[in-house]
DNA sequence: TGAAAATTCATACTAAAGTATGAGCTTGAA
DNA sequence: TTCAAGCTCATACTTTAGTATGAATTTTCA
């Protein structure tokens, strides 16, 4: 029975809703037509009525016009399946946490003064680093750093 | 004038139907109450009409919802393996033979002048394809232009 | 706790990278 | 053939990267 009440609750609310127009109408008629002669006050109430009832109706049964706007990102992932960090090189050439960081940072394409900025300390502490790591990688160039860097897969 | 009409042209639309509807309503007057004496009928047509408006105001004024979906696609590069160039994107981005060439010594960690001995040309022609290279990949630095390039996988 | 390692920073310098502009040469397609 | 695109090179310049040296802190661990 209440699932019959939520099945057709609509159905009912929509009768139930019809039945007072109805009477409401009626009521109208005899009020304006009957008692106060008036009918011109009738129709423009019949008319204001029904404007409602047709707006009600435009937005209870139709569906609301929803215009979707589907824009397309494309996000490139690097998907490198097993990709283990060769943390026994790391740790043969002896290269810390903190230069590490620097290494990927500078992998990510970061110049020295947005790697400083990174990780809140001055230009001369990278240079610092990076000259360690280059010693470390036997590396002369920051790309070449990359390079070998990568290939030992000492980052991803 | 013209781009008045286009401004208010729902303004004009609005207007003429309201005009026409008032007009329709005096005739159905006219023919229904004057002549046949048939209110009901009238009162009918009546309703039945400003249902309608009802109807087609609510579609109208009521303003489309905007949904903006955005549909991110979820590129996954595989690495290495069975590694395809993107040839496309080589293309889109129309980075010439041999400006490519430049591009993968770049990320094989060679120096400008390492690049120029090896392609047999000088050190500003070098300068040159990179400058170029760089409007092309959006990069501001050789780093960045590498990691660009192995993330649209225009190089290895 | 004390020494080694790691991290930090500075100054002064050199080398390399990157920018801007202009121009000559080659080549392939309309 | 002419025109656009690609490749080449030069000069002059600015910016960034990299080197060398020294030193002060902080952290780690035996």
């Amino acid at each position: 029975m209440l699932l019959m009440v939520q099945k057709y609750k609509e159905s009912i609310y929509f009768g139930l809703a019809l039945a007072i127009l109805f009477f409401f109408v009626k009521w109208i008629e005899i009020h304006f037509v009957l008692y106060s002669q008036n009918i011109e006050t009738y129709i423009f109430l019949i008319a204001l009525l029904f404007t409602a009832l047709g707006i009600w109706l435009a937005n209870t049964i139709s569906t609301t016009k929803i215009q979707t706007v589907i824009v397309k990102k494309e996000i490139y992932i690097s998907q490198n399946f097993p990709f283990e960090v060769n943390q026994k090189e790391i740790e043969n050439r002896k290269i810390s946490k903190r230069e590490l960081e620097v290494l990927t940072l500078i992998a990510d394409g970061k110049s020295n003064q947005e790697i400083a900025d990174s990780l809140f300390v001055a230009i001369p502490t990278i240079k610092t680093h990076i000259t360690n790591l280059f010693e470390k990688l036997e590396a002369k160039r920051r790309t070449q750093a990359i390079e070998t860097a990568k290939r030992l897969q000492l980052i991803r």
